[in-house]
DNA sequence: ATAGGGTTAG
């Protein structure tokens, strides 16, 4: 850490006493030219005089009506003569003008000269959505046309507004529309005529610069080293821009220096500046620089804000620590801060990506109460959570709800729809959906193709999404490693590891490098296989290429051991796991716990889950539902009952399975009562029983006994309607 | 000027 430390240092005292290239230009300054037109005819100077006369004249009319006599007469070249001679009402200059360009009379000079008018007479947005047009039409060639119009606003300068804002305007829509070298040219030639661009239109090109791409950010710092030499004046807005960029590189302790250094130099840091820093430490888990940095901020008379604490709860939300994340939050609530949309959809996806649904639209239902309104995002983050368990009729739900409330749904929220319906298996509906978008008018994506040739190739349907593949190809979206992952997963599925090895090589030729995700893949498929030697030398030719195998790598290992019968080796692997310090998570427990519940080894299943909880590893819906079925097997129905609770109260879902696992259990023990009431739980949930189940409640055996228990009336219509629904499934 | 949502492997 103090290397790092050092070195960030030298790193900003080199920023402030090296010498830039901008220091070596010629500073003479250089005059603006003159503006010389070209003169009317004789002809002309009539027809202009009585335009002219007609708009001021008639200036109540719309121009349409009032310049109908001249509208065949009227060419191009008079716009720039008319104009100069209503130039004063400004006005008149702005429908004119309008008049000129509906018509397709007007010319990029003209455009210049309106745009002077406009600034000034101080209408910035104006003369901004002016120069915008002239870029938002396709041009032959961007970079003539930039010139182009550069000298012209230069040459109508001194004639037409002499205000330099409107170079301002015309920098800071270059670097609206990206156009960042341009920009940098404009910003040095306005210095040849001895003009600086404002801060804050240099803050803007900073803050673009530094979003655009990682090698664009490393250049920031330079840029902020080199201005002020030319005369620009930073802000502490420049500094909170760069010390964010400075963040988004991974240099937070560089970051934090400038903080202070920005201090030293006489800038007083905002909360923008505490929390960017606190956002950057937050990415990188380090919590105790956090609060630290929040005491000195109250120190300082700041009150950390919603921005502050959604940092800390992302991360919370990130690391799975979810309770930690809500108290949190309403230790922020506490503190007098009212927590906005961002906020809440942070601890609503927090959620949802932990399987808590139940602890989300709880979450969701409060900020409606509070009156503080979900956005796409928010309604993203939630239905996400229902496709995620599965539930695409409360999905549903929730996007039609999201219309209702005037929201419009963008590529991810459909996306999200999709691969709901995908990992649900329906992947009729899932191209629906992927229609139903396309008519929107919304553009499917790279992932939302990935989504469905995921899907498709769960459903080994593999020469469907070779298809999507070309598609993809062919309206130009690049499959990225995620496509092919998903496509190597298929073939793996499909049975063909080989065929998934010769795709990995011909991507690879292509320039896609396999990653960690590529080869857990191929492990998993030998580990299925029970080739389990082979998959070891996978895991051998992925460390060699140096890549770092991620908990599920173990996991899938560790899968591999339990499948074929290997649990002493599963066992030793989890102890490694321990010793290197890689943290296990349920998924490696639940491997062990749910081959010993195979086993019907009940005891070494639960002291598994015991060893898991006491490292303070939070089992899952998974874990739950491996004992809850392994008990229900034993007939343990007391403890299958317990953690069933249990589950249910933690708010994971209970699965159809785990529900016909109890319900047996219960019927075996002749526990009718509670057999009875896990069913109704189960249909209220909208899942349907197995025939099984719904032969146990319409036995005549069971009716008769049903008849001396007064809970529930014999033969309950709900029943019959399953059955039939069944049987029309059956016959389908 | 600062913070939040979607795709792959168990």
């Amino acid at each position: 850490m103090k290397k790092g430390t050092t070195f960030a240092f030298r790193n900003f005292t080199q920023l402030f006493t090296l010498r830039s290239s901008l220091n070596a230009r010629n500073l003479s300054t250089r005059p603006f030219p003159d503006y010389s037109p070209k003169r009317p005819s004789v002809r002309d100077t009539e027809l202009v005089h009585q335009i002219a006369n007609v708009i001021k004249l008639r200036r109540a009319e719309p121009l349409r009506r009032s310049l109908k006599p001249y509208e065949c007469k009227f060419k191009t070249d008079h716009l720039i003569w008319v104009l100069m001679k209503i130039r004063s009402d400004y006005g008149l200059v702005l429908d004119f003008f309008e008049w000129a360009r509906s018509r397709r009379d007007s010319t990029l000079e003209a455009l210049c000269i309106v745009a002077h008018l406009a600034v000034a007479c101080k209408d910035l947005e104006a003369a901004r959505s002016m120069i915008r047009s002239f870029w938002e039409r396709p041009k032959l060639s961007v970079a003539d046309s930039f010139v182009q119009f550069f000298d012209l606003l230069v040459y109508t300068y001194k004639d037409w507004g002499s205000d330099p804002n409107v170079f301002d305007v015309f920098f800071q829509v270059l670097v609206e529309f990206g156009m960042l070298r341009e920009a940098r040219k404009v910003f040095e030639k306005m210095l040849n005529y001895g003009l600086v661009l404002s801060v804050d239109s240099c803050n803007l090109y900073l803050d673009r610069l530094s979003k655009e791409s990682d090698e664009k950010a490393a250049r920031v710092v330079g840029v902020f080293r080199e201005f002020p030499e030319v005369g620009v004046c930073w802000n502490v807005a420049s500094y909170n821009i760069v010390i964010h960029c400075v963040c988004r590189l991974g240099r937070v302790s560089e970051a934090h220096h400038l903080l202070v250094l920005m201090e030293l130099k006489g800038y007083t840091p905002d909360v923008v500046s505490y929390s960017t820093v606190i956002n950057g430490y937050c990415r990188f888990g380090e919590l105790e620089k956090v609060w630290k940095l929040i005491k000195v901020m109250r120190e300082k008379g700041l009150k950390p804000n919603s921005y502050t604490y959604g940092s800390i709860i992302l991360w919370l939300c990130r690391s799975c620590k979810l309770d930690e994340a809500e108290e949190v939050f309403r230790e922020m609530i506490r503190q007098g801060i009212v927590p906005d949309t961002v906020v809440y959809t942070t601890l609503i996806d927090g959620f949802c990506k932990g399987g808590n649904i139940r602890a989300a639209s709880k979450l969701f239902h409060e900020m409606l109460s509070l009156d503080i309104a979900p956005d796409v995002l928010t309604y993203t983050a939630i239905i996400s959570g229902f496709c995620r368990i599965g539930d695409m009729v409360e999905a549903g739900k929730l996007f039609h709800e999201m219309l209702c409330r005037g929201l419009e749904p963008d590529t991810v929220t459909f996306t999200e729809v999709i691969n709901g319906y995908c990992k649900a298996g329906q992947m009729k509906d899932a191209f629906s959906v992927h229609n139903h978008m396309v008519q929107a008018g919304c553009s499917p994506n790279v992932v939302t193709y990935t989504t469905l040739i995921d899907g498709l190739c769960k459903e080994g349907d593999l020469d469907s999404a070779n298809d999507l593949l070309h598609e993809m190809w062919k309206i130009g979206l690049q499959p990225n490693l995620f496509t092919y992952n998903s496509i190597v997963n298929g073939l793996c599925k499909a049975g063909n590891i080989e065929e998934a090895i010769k795709l990995v090589g011909e991507f690879e030729a292509a320039g896609l490098k396999p990653d960690t995700f590529t080869y857990t893949t191929l492990m998993d498929a030998y580990c299925k296989a029970g080739e389990m030697a082979k998959a070891q030398e996978i895991l051998k030719e992925m460390l060699g290429r140096g890549l770092e195998p991620s908990v599920v790598t173990f996991n899938v290992l560790m899968n591999g051991f339990c499948l074929n019968g290997m649990l002493e080796d599963g066992e030793k692997l989890l102890n490694w796991m321990l010793a290197k310090g890689i943290a296990p998570n349920a998924t490696t427990y639940n491997s062990l716990v749910k081959q010993y519940c195979i086993r019907d080894n009940l005891k070494a299943a639960t002291s598994i889950y015991k060893d898991m909880c006491s490292r303070e590893v939070g089992p899952d819906g998974k874990t739950y539902e491996n004992l809850i079925r392994g008990h229900c097997k034993a007939r343990n129905m007391k403890e299958a009952w317990f953690l069933y609770r249990g589950m249910v109260e933690k708010g994971f879902s209970v699965s159809a399975s785990t529900y016909s696992a109890l319900i047996k259990g219960f019927f075996k023990r002749k526990k009718f009562v509670e057999a009875r009431e896990v069913f109704e739980q189960m249909k209220r949930e909208g899942l349907a029983a197995d025939k099984e189940i719904l032969d146990f409640f319409s036995d005549s055996k069971y009716k008769g006994r049903r008849k001396t228990d007064t809970v529930v009336d014999p033969v309950d219509e709900i029943i019959e309607n399953y059955l039939v629904d069944e049987e029309l499934k059956e016959a389908n």
